[in-house]
DNA sequence: CATTTTTGTTAACGTTAGGTTAAAAGCCCT
DNA sequence: AGGGCTTTTAACCTAACGTTAACAAAAATG
């Protein structure tokens, strides 16, 4: 159950009324992150991956349209709900040129809002994955499949991976001969930078290795308190 | 650059908006059939295939979501808007429920209805491509006919299919050998996705794998916390 | 070179997802 | 109302996963 919670950016100037739907929403199953302006929230979006995100229109600095169309230049998959004070026409049009998936005029029945997002994060998910080579990769001898979780060797038998296995090798993959940072795999993966999860990863790091060792081409370097480097001999 | 049409089914009594309402979609270049009840509905309904369902949730006889339950049950893809009179919260959670696309409160702006009309029509369009009216498919030495429900192994005598598995055995069909996600059967094919939904699907799964057996080249692999996947070896 | 910090590795454990079968509940058709 | 089919719920069991502990080794620190 604690696995796949899905993940909402909140973007809403007003404190009481923001934190107070982030509390609703946090009370039913979503991680929620609350920013309090278009700038921060922007910042936010950038350093995660969120399921949906939730724009006030009417705020300073930087509006609720302004910081969709700055989502959409970055990423135009992103379901977006408005929040609207009032009913304005031009308002909703706007919206839905920038492509948001619905609106709601505040103010509105929370419950409504939860079908809402329900809904619309399901139609998200109904939506066939076709572009498969952003989880094809070739790792010397190895061929990883991250979506449909498998590494195989010279074309053998392939070997399952577990979700976090998978991820973390695919994160290794996309920084091939790089340095795939600690923090980064914690943050992306783990969702938690402690301790604990940095052990965590350890052992999957040691998992990795165990699998890639029929190539001998192929590699996990430490780089002391850094992270870890995928490498391809030769 | 004559183009197709989109085809609306509108039911709604009131007469006067009724006809209002139509002549203006017209006007924005959609084909529409108004029906004056909801029995009437289902009549043309029938008959005809829409791109959109226009519902008024209330009408004498049959309202708007027992129409809209029998539609899905004739044909579970088409979009539904529903049109209530007044705000009420459970009109609008019962419309999700049913499987609803959205929701309007009359009065409405019909300016913000078209607006939502393309997006969902849109929306359905990209989505239609995958899963497009197939209904023959060849599974290893299977042929599943999908349309008249059965299964036949090596040109035999056929096996009926019940509606859910018929249903689950041609989404797994449609994404052969690549990952039918649990999400995508429980939503498009029992509408909601909980622990008994889930465990309901997977009692199905057990079904078809003792359909399957037959043919020992074609199997359905479980992808851990994502879905299933059906393959067929060599 | 002793000490602290970080990493490597294995094993044990608790939790959740899935496999399967059977019984119960729901439906439909007379 | 009863019989046949479909679907859901329950129950029990195994497999899969992720975390943590424990101990070893390596690297940095000073």
């Amino acid at each position: 159950m604690e696995e796949l919670k899905k993940r909402i950016l909140l973007v809403e100037d007003d404190p009481n009324f923001g934190t107070v739907l982030k509390d609703y929403l946090m009370m039913n199953d979503y991680e929620v992150t609350h920013a309090k302006n278009g700038m921060e929230g922007f910042e936010k979006f950038k350093k995660d991956d969120f399921d949906l995100c939730i724009l006030d229109v009417m705020m300073p600095y930087k509006d609720g349209f302004t910081l969709a169309k700055e989502i959409r230049e970055k990423n135009s998959d992103v379901p977006i709900i408005f929040l609207t004070a009032k009913t304005m026409k031009e308002d909703v049009l706007k919206g839905y040129k920038v492509g948001a998936d619905d609106y709601l005029n505040k103010p509105f029945d929370s419950e409504v809002l939860l079908m809402k997002i329900k809904a619309i994060i399901q139609r998200k998910a109904t939506e066939t994955i076709s572009d498969s080579k952003q989880f094809e990769f070739k790792i010397g001898k190895f061929d990883l499949n991250s979506k449909l979780r498998f590494l195989r060797f010279n074309g053998g038998e392939p070997v399952k991976l577990s979700p976090k296995e998978n991820e973390l090798l695919r994160l290794l993959a996309l920084h091939e001969n790089d340095l795939m940072p600690r923090e980064l795999a914690l943050t992306k993966i783990w969702r938690d930078d402690n301790y604990f999860t940095s052990r965590s990863m350890d052992v999957y790091i040691a998992k990795l290795r165990k699998y890639l060792k029929p190539d001998p081409k192929v590699e996990i370097l430490n780089i002391h308190g850094e992270g870890f480097r995928l490498v391809v001999n030769e």
